[in-house]
RNA sequence: GGGGCUGUGGGGUAGCUUGGUAUCCUACGGGCUUUGGGAGCCUGAGACCCCGGUUCAAAUCCGGGCAGCCCCA
C-alpha cells in the first residue's frame, strides 16, 4: 500500500484493486470486474442474505433483465425518479424494437404485472420473494467503485399483504434480519426515515440504513420502503378477502447492495489493507509455513493443521516457494484474512502454534490441544472486536451541532433540531453543502428550536454530505 | 451541476516545455540459490488510450472521443 487511510479517496482507490477485489480497467464508465477474492466476498454476503431471507419465509426467485417500456412507465412517480438513469436496449440487430426495454434499474416493475397473474385470494397471502441479480443505473456523475456504480449487484426482496398493518409488520422483520446481517458485516448504522422529497419513488415512505465512511461521508448501505398500494394500484394486484371484498395488495421491498462492501472496505480497512470480519473473510484463517532447516518436517505439520483447520473453517495453506514469510505476511495482511497461523520448528518443538490477529495486529502463541477450538474463540473475539472498534468510530463522527457553521466545519454527520421545513432544509444544504439524512428512527424526540428559522420543534434530524 | 488534472510494458514512472533512438523501479517467465516481517544473482519477454489534423517525421503540438482522478456545489 502506497497511500495511507487517511489519504481516504487515494486509500481506497487503491485498495480495492491492491487486494484483488475488483479490476478497474474495464473500458465502461461505473462497471468493473469482479475479481476472484471480491466474488467470493460478494457470494458470502449473498449466503448469509439467503439464509436470513429462507429463515423468515421468503422464498428466491429470478425475474428478467428487460422490461418493456409501457409497462416500466405505469407508475408515475417511479417512472419520474428513474426515468432520467435507466439504459434503453432499441434494437435486436438492426431492427428497431416496436417498444423498448429497459434494463432494470431496481425489479419492481418487472415484477408486479407478474404479481396481479400470480395473487388472486387472501390465500395467496403474503406473498415474499427476494432476488439477487444485477441492476443497472446510467449515472452520470463521478462512479466510485461499490459506492456508485453502473452495474450494481443488488439484492431486493418484495412482499404482499393483505393489509398495511401486516405491511408495517415486514418492515419489522426486515429491521429485524437488517440488525442480524450488519452484525455479522461488523457494521454500525442509523436508521433514518428518508424526508418526503427524498424517499425511493413511488414509496409511501422510505427507511435508510445509513453508516458513515471514514472520510465523515454518511453511506448509504440498505433500504426498507412501505409501498402501501401505490404500486399494486398501477399494476393492479388484487385479491379477494375472506368475506369476498377486493382490495389492492399493500406492500414492502427491502434492498441491499454491492456498497455494503465499499462499506466494509472503507470502515474496517487500515494502512495496510483490508480487514475483513471472519464472518464474511473468503479465507478465515491462513497458515504460514516457516520453513529453515527442517522442511520436510515443517511441511508436514503444516499440512496437518490445514487438514484439521479446513474441516471446520475456511483456510488456506500458504506453501509457496521462492516468498519468504515475511512478503507472506504483507500479503495475507493486504488481503485482510482475520487470523495467521505460523508453524516453524520452534512451534512443532514447544508443541505450540503462533497466531496473529489482522485486527489488532498482536501475535500470541496457543497450546496444541484443543486448539481448533480456541482458534475459533479469537475469530470470534475478532468479529466481536471489529463491531465495537466500528461502531465507537461512527459515534465519533456524529456531532450535535447548533448552528450552520457548526455544520458546516465538520466533517461528519450532525445530529441537529429542525422543523420540519423544505426552506429549512434547503438553507441547510446550500450554506453547508451537507443535506437531511432523515428522521433517526430509534432516537427520542427532544424539545429545541429549529437550527435555521428558530421555531420550537421536538423533531431531530442528522444531516451530513451523503456519497 | 461547475471547475481542474491525468492517460507511456501487468502496476508505478522518466521523456512532452524545445517533434527524430522510450528511462528506471516493481511484478512476470526460465535457471541457480534462499525462507521466524517485503531475499540475492544471471537471463528473457513486455508499452506511448482511441479517431482525426499539422509535419519529411508525433509519446511529444492541435481538435474530438473514451476512460480515470481531484476539488467545489
Amino acid at each position: 500500500m502506497e497511500h495511507s487511510k487517511s489519504d481516504f479517496n487515494e486509500w481506497y482507490n487503491e485498495i480495492i484493486e491492491e487486494a484483488g477485489l475488483v479490476d478497474k480497467r474495464y473500458p465502461v464508465k461505473g462497471m468493473n470486474v469482479w475479481l476472484p477474492y471480491g466474488w467470493a466476498i460478494a457470494r458470502n454476503i449473498d449466503e448469509i442474505i439467503r439464509k436470513l431471507m429462507f429463515s423468515s419465509s421468503h422464498q428466491e426467485v429470478c425475474f428478467p433483465l428487460l422490461i418493456p417500456k409501457d409497462q416500466f412507465a405505469k407508475e408515475e412517480e417511479h417512472i419520474e425518479g428513474f426515468g432520467k438513469e435507466v439504459f434503453w436496449v432499441d434494437r435486436g440487430g438492426d431492427t428497431p424494437l416496436d417498444i423498448p426495454l429497459a434494463l432494470r434499474p431496481t425489479s419492481e416493475t418487472a415484477m408486479y404485472p407478474i404479481f396481479s397473474l400470480w395473487i388472486r385470494t387472501h390465500a395467496d397471502l403474503p406473498l415474499k420473494i427476494f432476488q439477487i441479480v444485477n441492476v443497472f443505473r446510467y449515472e452520470t456523475k463521478q462512479t466510485r467503485a461499490f459506492i456508485r456504480v453502473r452495474e450494481i449487484h443488488f439484492f431486493e426482496a418484495h412482499t404482499c399483504h393483505e393489509s398495511f398493518e401486516d405491511a408495517e409488520k415486514q418492515i419489522r422483520e426486515d429491521l429485524d434480519i437488517w440488525e442480524k446481517f450488519c452484525e455479522k458485516m461488523a457494521l454500525p448504522y442509523m436508521l433514518n426515515v428518508r424526508p418526503d422529497w427524498d424517499k425511493f419513488a413511488g414509496a409511501y415512505y422510505s427507511i435508510a440504513a445509513d453508516t458513515i465512511m471514514p472520510s465523515g461521508r454518511p453511506l448509504q448501505i440498505g433500504t426498507m420502503h412501505q409501498y402501501k398500494q401505490n404500486f399494486s394500484k398501477a399494476y393492479n394486484i388484487m385479491f379477494t378477502r375472506e368475506d369476498g371484498t377486493r382490495d389492492y395488495v399493500y406492500q414492502t421491498t427491502f434492498g441491499i447492495s454491492e456498497r455494503i462492501i465499499g462499506a466494509i472496505v472503507g470502515i474496517h480497512g487500515d494502512d495496510r489493507g483490508l480487514i475483513l470480519p471472519p464472518e464474511i473473510a473468503p479465507i478465515q484463517i491462513v497458515i504460514v509455513p516457516i520453513v529453515t532447516e527442517e522442511k520436510e518436517l515443517v511441511l508436514r505439520e503444516a499440512k496437518k493443521l490445514y487438514e484439521e483447520i479446513s474441516k471446520v473453517f475456511r483456510s488456506k495453506l500458504d506453501d509457496r516457494e521462492n516468498y519468504t514469510p515475511g512478503y507472506k505476511f504483507y500479503d495475507w495482511e493486504l488481503k485482510g484474512v482475520p487470523l495467521r497461523i505460523e508453524i516453524g520448528p520452534k512451534d512443532i518443538k514447544n508443541n505450540i502454534i503462533t497466531v496473529s490477529r489482522r485486527d489488532t495486529l498482536k501475535r500470541s502463541t496457543v497450546e496444541r490441544d484443543n486448539y481448533i477450538e480456541k482458534i475459533g474463540m479469537i475469530l470470534n473475539e475478532i468479529q466481536e472486536n471489529m463491531r465495537k472498534r466500528a461502531k465507537e468510530k461512527m459515534l465519533d463522527l456524529i456531532k450535535d451541532s447548533k448552528n450552520l457553521d457548526e455544520i458546516k466545519g465538520h466533517e461528519g454527520v450532525d445530529k441537529i433540531s429542525w422543523c420540519g421545513s423544505v426552506d429549512c432544509a434547503k438553507k441547510i444544504e446550500e450554506y453547508t453543502g451537507k443535506w437531511i439524512l432523515g428522521i433517526p428512527l430509534n432516537e427520542k424526540n427532544e424539545h429545541g428550536k429549529c437550527l435555521v428559522c428558530g421555531k420550537e420543534t421536538d423533531m431531530v434530524c442528522f444531516v451530513g454530505k451523503s456519497y
